[in-house]
RNA sequence: GGGCGGUUGGCGCAGUUGGUUAGCGCGUCACGUUGACAUCGUGAAGGUCACUGGUUCGAGUCCAGUACCGCCCACCA
């Protein structure tokens, strides 16, 4: 007999399974090695990130499908890989500079990199061995990262492609500036943030008070930003406003400043808001940079690059761009232009790194034309090649995709692709600097050339004085590309012949917009293919307020430390048992316990069976070959539960529905298979008396638990795997065949008797707790079943309900009478009484029954009720009726019979 | 301003096409160390399914509206 301890140590095991795993090869998968193949590309973390919640459930997702496919045949892959993070990784980078007291100008560019190469070698593989331990099954040989080589040239190859097909434009134009970072962002990157700010109203005076006009000697302004007036060109007012109709045109003067500006006409301007005015600050404002571009005014920026005030700020220059508005306000106030402050509640954009407010800059950046390749990419969807899971998140998809604004592509910071653009000294000099803003459509442009390697020398004018670019691209513009650049496009790979398009991409929908349908864009755009054929979005980890975890929050759970205390097991399971499809996760450090108890009850069970039969196993093997004579009841039931059990697992599956399967087995491991079947059977194995009836017993418990260990396997990698190398030495679970449901043993009949005979027992061990009878007096029981069905029923079950119930003597006799002093079962199609002389408590038993004759009661007048209706028995369908009336009449029947009882107890 | 999600026993949550008695985990109470498991077993208590109205023979489930909580999107300064 095996010696196995009681307790499911993960400690002991993960590591050196996980090794087994990638020592064997199971992770790794060819192209072609099957006749289908399963893809999924993982959602590449962060180099300098470490694991969290998130990429806990992420991953686990991710691995549970890549398992469950590579069971039923697939060529299943997954590929890893780490994201470079541009802007992230370089504020990290940065940071590590300051602690030296150094920045990143004193480095320079060349250094800079270089030192950000280091950190990743240093720092980068930690989110890889936290995979690891997580249990994910990626084929790491085919590790990527979107700066490699090969990646790299991915990226050149799509900028240059779609300049070339002129949707890749510079211009001059107002995008969203993080005065801590230093570098433009897109819109995606920009989240606005609810603020509640203030409302400033500014009167700008007249330069001639026309002469009716009113007690107002000017316009009234209203805006959030005061700063920004140093920069204002003009006040802008709707044509139709009556107000304002006769001051269109007229001179005022900008306080501070003493500029002079005009009021303008715009039908922009919202006559309902503030003062129906609107001052223009083209240069800090996109709606104001539309206004000026109508109207031909120059834009005047007051804001350097990192948030202070220039040069064109007049006194204020120098002077960080918040503490000029108050200097602003105060000064204004003196000199009597300010109207009044007002509470305003409006959302701001802020820095998606740091947080900092973001500033609306005009500046020259590069920008990807989307509304082109949006297109395919809608149909896509609209057409069902892509489905999304839960389907409400397409709509959201479809909106974003038809409301798409451009991309702006260019970061001002150095740890990135470089841009692959070159300009001309010689050419510059003539050509280029006097049209800023470049024509989107224009596709060429003398003196700037786009090219995937350095040119030798310009091809318009010869010169060898040409320079690259110094923006590097947005971290996304690599993501973007992430399905097939993985799989080596632009190269004509076998990989990317038989594993493109991947199947399903798993990810939160926080990044639907940044990556998810720019990677469908990209796919229909580079491949002229959907990259993935299911989005499967999950929820947000949160905690149990419902805030986001987060490091600056402080509430996260490590991942780590839950496994190093749980297991990855608990881990994994407990996480996907919580989450319902798509929906938000609530986490807190005790629902793991679920996950825990869970894995050790499959250990247990598992010790128990190889405790009992593990010098036989030999003899095990698939059970139509080697089952003799009749099953038993518990035997048959066992089968058809286990059967219907595989089916809808496999459905959950299907429909990514991650918690339902989970709490299918669980239920039909635990509940059926532990509390009841193994109970059933424990005698059978313990006396060894038949040697037909072990043998099925044997038979059927092995195949039941590695039937169960392949469903939960996907979910529970480590604790199946440990016990399955228990059994006897053999190969990997991962490697087994995902059980198929034989729908011949599906038995209805056989699961209703076997509740019927679950009832009664737990009938029994109800009246004994109630009467406090202690489990070493066995009882005996009268059942007198009342029609030949019933005792039928009975036939199969008498030896379970004897053990269970801790029945001494079973007298079945379908003329039993009730016995003297004996507590009485109400059951469907049975009397039983249990004879309880000097143990059983009149009062008690008393109020048991009555307490049952009520619920009957109300269960009876709502069946009666029903049956009386006409409506009911005419229009509901003729099965319906038919339950009803059973039902109703078995009810009655219970009710005569627990009275009867009720009142021999009195 | 638009869109989405949630509201089910003390707590955390399931509940697929409307149909017997609304499930699960934790917690609570009682009993228990019976030859896998106290990370366990047995039994019990606990719910007018947020509210209002509608469709239907029948609604936790479908429709309309309301309230509260949360999220996403949006160029009203």
């Amino acid at each position: 007999m095996k010696q196995i301890p009681s307790r499911y140590n993960p400690q002991e095991v993960e590591k050196k399974l996980y090794e087994k795993w990638q020592g064997e090869g199971l992770f790794h998968v060819e192209s072609g090695s099957s006749e289908k193949p399963f893809t999924i590309v993982i959602p590449p973390p962060n180099v300098t990130g470490i694991l969290h919640m998130g990429h806990a459930l992420n991953n686990t997702i991710q691995d549970i499908l890549i398992r469950w496919k590579k069971m039923q045949g697939f060529a299943s892959l997954w590929v890893p890989g780490t994201d470079h993070a541009g802007i992230a990784t370089q504020n990290v980078v940065e940071k590590k500079l300051a602690r030296e007291g150094k920045t990143r100008n004193d480095l320079g560019r060349e250094k800079f990199v270089e030192e950000a190469w280091k950190w990743r070698e240093e720092y980068g593989s930690a989110i890889v061995a936290q995979l690891k331990r997580l249990g994910a099954s990626c084929d790491w040989e085919r590790m990527r990262f979107t700066m490699d080589k090969g990646l790299s040239s991915a990226v050149l190859e799509a900028f240059v492609q779609l300049y070339g097909r002129g949707l890749i434009y510079r211009g001059n134009y107002i995008i969203n500036w993080c005065p801590r970072c230093q570098t433009a962002l897109s819109d995606e990157e920009a989240p606005h943030v609810e603020t509640e700010g203030k409302l400033y109203y500014i009167r700008y005076p007249f330069k001639e008070a026309p002469c009716s006009m009113l007690k107002a000697e000017g316009v009234v302004v209203a805006t959030t930003r005061p700063e920004t007036m140093l920069g204002d060109v003009a006040v802008a007012v709707n044509p139709k406003d009556k107000r304002y109709k006769k001051l269109i045109g007229k001179k005022l003067i900008l306080p501070i400043m003493g500029r002079e500006i005009e009021v303008i006409a715009d039908d922009f301007v919202d006559k309902e808001f503030g003062t129906g005015a609107v001052k223009v600050t083209p240069a800090h404002d996109p709606n104001d940079f539309e206004i000026s571009k109508r109207h031909n005014l120059e834009p005047i920026k007051v804001m350097a690059p990192d948030g202070k005030m220039n040069e064109n700020a007049g006194s204020y220059n120098g002077k960080d761009r918040f503490d000029a508005r108050e200097g602003i306000i105060k000064e204004l106030e003196e000199q009597g232009f300010l109207v009044k402050i007002e509470k305003h509640h409006h959302a701001v954009g802020h820095c998606y790194r740091c947080h900092t407010a973001i500033e609306p800059y005009l500046s020259l950046q590069w920008f990807v034309s989307m509304k082109e390749l949006a297109r395919p990419a809608i149909e896509a969807v609209k057409k069902g090649k892509i489905k999304f899971h839960p389907k409400r998140w397409t709509k959201v998809y479809l909106n974003w995709m038809e409301n798409i604004r451009d991309w702006c592509i260019s970061r001002q910071i150095w740890w990135g692709h470089r841009i692959p653009v070159y300009y001309c000294r010689g050419c510059m000099e003539t050509g280029m600097r006097k049209s800023k803003i470049q024509n989107p459509k224009s596709k060429t442009m003398q003196g700037v050339i786009v090219s995937k390697i350095k040119p030798e020398k310009c091809p318009d004018c010869g010169s060898n004085n040409i320079y690259q670019d110094d923006d590097v691209l947005d971290t996304w513009f690599s993501s973007w590309l992430w399905p097939f650049s993985t799989l080596g496009w632009p190269e004509k790979t076998k990989d990317l012949e038989y594993f493109y398009p991947t199947s399903v991409l798993v990810t939160a929908p926080e990044i639907l917009f940044f990556w998810v349908a720019r990677m469908i864009m990209a796919g229909m755009e580079f491949t002229g293919e959907i990259p993935f054929r299911d989005v499967y979005l999950h929820g947000t980890v949160r905690d149990l307020t419902g805030k986001k975890m987060s490091k600056s929050l402080g509430n996260i759970i490590d991942p780590i430390d839950i496994i190093n205390e749980f297991g990855t097991d608990a881990l994994r399971y407990s996480m996907m048992a919580i989450t319902a499809t798509g929906q938000d996760v609530f986490l807190s450090k005790e629902k793991f316990e679920i996950g825990r108890n869970f894995a050790n009850k499959i250990w247990n069970a598992s010790r128990f069976v190889l405790m009992n039969i593990g010098d036989q196993i030999h003899r095990v093997g698939a059970p139509e070959a080697h089952l003799r004579g009749v099953l038993s009841l518990a035997d048959k039931w066992i089968l058809s539960r286990l059967n219907k059990t595989i089916a809808a697992v496999t459905k959950a599956l299907e429909q990514y529905r991650f918690n339902e399967a989970e709490s299918l087995i669980y239920d039909f491991f635990w509940h059926d298979f532990c509390d009841w079947y193994v109970e059933m059977v424990k005698p059978q194995l313990i006396q060894r008396n038949t040697e037909y009836e072990i043998r099925n017993t044997e038979q059927i418990l092995i195949h039941v638990l590695e039937a169960s260990l392949k469903l939960l396997h996907p979910f529970m990698p480590f604790v199946t795997e440990a016990v399955w190398q228990n059994v006897k030495e053999r190969k990997s679970i991962m490697v087994e065949k995902w059980p198929e449901p034989d729908k011949k043993l599906i038995k209805k009949k056989i699961e209703a008797d076997v509740d019927i005979i679950k009832n009664i027992i737990t009938g029994i061990r109800n009246v004994r707790a109630n009467m406090n009878i202690p489990h070493s007096n066995r009882l005996n029981v009268y059942i007198a079943p009342l029609k030949k069905k019933e005792e039928a029923i009975l036939g199969g079950g008498i030896e379970y309900i004897k053990n269970l119930a801790r029945v001494e003597e079973l007298i079945i006799d379908k003329d039993a009478k009730k016995p003297e002093a004996s507590a009485s079962l109400v059951l469907e199609g049975f009397n039983i009484f249990i004879p309880l002389k000097g143990v059983i408590d009149i009062e008690k038993e008393t109020v048991r029954l009555t307490k049952k004759t009520e619920e009957i009661k109300i269960k009876l007048g709502f069946s009666e009720k029903r049956l009386k209706d006409k409506n009911f028995t005419k229009k509901a369908p003729e099965k319906i009726v038919k339950q009803e009336r059973e039902k109703s009449e078995k009810l009655k029947e219970q009710m005569e019979r627990t009275r009867e009882t009720l009142r021999s107890l009195s």
